[in-house]
DNA sequence: CATGAATGAGCGTTCATTCAT
DNA sequence: CATGAATGAACGCTCATTCAT
């Protein structure tokens, strides 16, 4: 799986044989099929592991309540998780975005994101967000964007300095 | 073009196949190469035609300064675009995620958009922000995070919504 | 035709395109087919008219008898065609090396070649060989080969030299 | 490989499918791309192959010298040869006509005939002929047409009667 | 008679998947 | 459970040929 998601990530899903990735992997291409049923059920298999490893870590709080500190410790660690996961990402992104394949991740998705949505929605209703849903939405979205301007273009993208802008900024929201 | 660009955004650039976009633009497979050298140049000038229209169409100022009611403007044309858009934006989320297709276009990608990018670098830096670069970063990272989250599940996210925070906020940055 | 030859002959038959030789000859691809109706009689036509011109032009008798004289002179002439005609040659070669086109040609082939075999017999007989076919077979492969290695090597085949060795020899045969 | 030449041969190379070689292989079309990675490539290592095989099988001398009866031992086995390969003869004689393909293989086949061409000089050279090189080309001119000839009407060329016309004329040259 | 866009059959090649060993 | 040869469906692309203008 290490090896598949190098690979996947560098080259594309559909690009990428499964010979390619036995041979990296150091095994024979049948044997591959003696773990994963299919390249898709691979690249699923591969991707939600990530995700739920990413999840779990990312858990802004173990306790039911998410403070001010968990948040912006999370976003702390996102930007830390960003930078080592590049490949990862820039992988998961290319899959969302393709429709077929978003079909198939989706629901899954969803369940593991869900809670996090729940969480964060409390918190900002907490705080004294008027509308916690839009308020949501935007947060990750916001993330999201910065994700991929960073994955697309590491080199230039100013990370650092984008992250403290946006601590600033919710710093400014959260007083 | 217009059936290669939807068949490519429902299915993906390697899922699609040209004989399925010959077949729904009622021509014959072969006649599709008398328009296109191959598969990838139809996409990329898909991508590319379409992107040069919109930046064209999306441009905020015509005369060389950005006033704030042309940013407000520009965000309002966005929304609207990306609602008329969201096959395209679609396609073009999961091209330039690619990383093979994404070393194919990236240099004249930035030929698009880097006039973009300097002009609102300007219009940041002549209403007081200390770090106009990461301003526009920040800004465009919004915009982006915000297109993918509404592509992605155009049913749920709040665009609406969206936009309203999105320029309540810069109203009150720009004041 | 003058642009077909030069093509077929650089190129191979089957690896050169109507387009092509339609482009070359600055005519349309499809005016092409008013004048041949396919690519397989294009090539024929070209091959039997440069081949009758050929036959005629070499023809070592125009009155009935072969003299001496003659005899060498044609073997000079050949040697001027041949240096004049590589182009033409080549083409010659691999199209009867060229199983179903062979077939398609050789009643004609037989047609335009069996003559000059038969007067070389004559001769041959008239100069006192005892086996004049044999003689005349011999006398013609002699001739292919020298023109098959000097096609396929011009530079470096000795072609001079091998032109007196070959007179040489058949006056030695026919004093 | 078998039936790869008997199918080049007797259709020729463009002219033959990679199926058809499958098909009578008894082999599926992507087994073929087991073993050769294209279809360039079988032809090359069947010409190949089969060349060195012939070449060593062909060597007049195992010790460094040729000697008289090595060489007429030679051109015996080469009519025997000639009359049993016809097939690849063909092949090889319509692939060497052809341009690009000469090209691909020009310098291989080069590094396979240079040894015989330089034992025959020594040959000649030993044997007193005041020109060995051109004497060389002579005598491979000679075999070339000859075997053009056979191959091209196996039926009415007097191949026997060919080759004692060249041996009486090799003993009237040597003794 | 010229044109060149349209056609579609056909081919080389790839690669996920299977399965006998 | 490992292997890797075999499979064959599928796809991108080519090009001789046609035909409406």
């Amino acid at each position: 799986m290490k090896e598949a998601l190098a690979i996947f990530a560098n080259k594309g899903y559909h690009t990428s044989t499964i010979d390619e990735i036995a041979r990296a992997s150091g095994v024979a291409k049948g044997s591959v099929y003696n773990y994963f049923e299919s390249k898709e059920i691979l690249l699923r298999t591969l991707v939600f592991e990530t995700l739920e490893e990413t999840a779990e870590m990312m858990d802004p709080d173990h306790d039911g309540i998410v403070t001010v500190e968990e948040f912006f410790g999370m976003i702390r660690k996102s930007k830390k998780w960003l930078v080592e996961n590049r490949d990862f990402l820039r992988l998961y992104f290319s899959v969302i975005t393709q429709p077929k394949v978003l079909k198939m991740l989706e629901k899954d998705l969803w369940e593991i994101i869900s809670p996090y949505i729940e969480k964060m929605k409390t918190f900002f209703k907490e705080h004294g967000f008027s509308d916690p849903e839009t308020e949501v939405r935007f947060f990750y979205a916001l993330l999201d964007g910065i994700e991929i301007n960073y994955v697309l273009d590491p080199e230039n993208f100013p990370l650092d300095k984008i992250e403290e802008r946006v601590i600033r900024y919710y710093e400014g929201l959260l007083k």
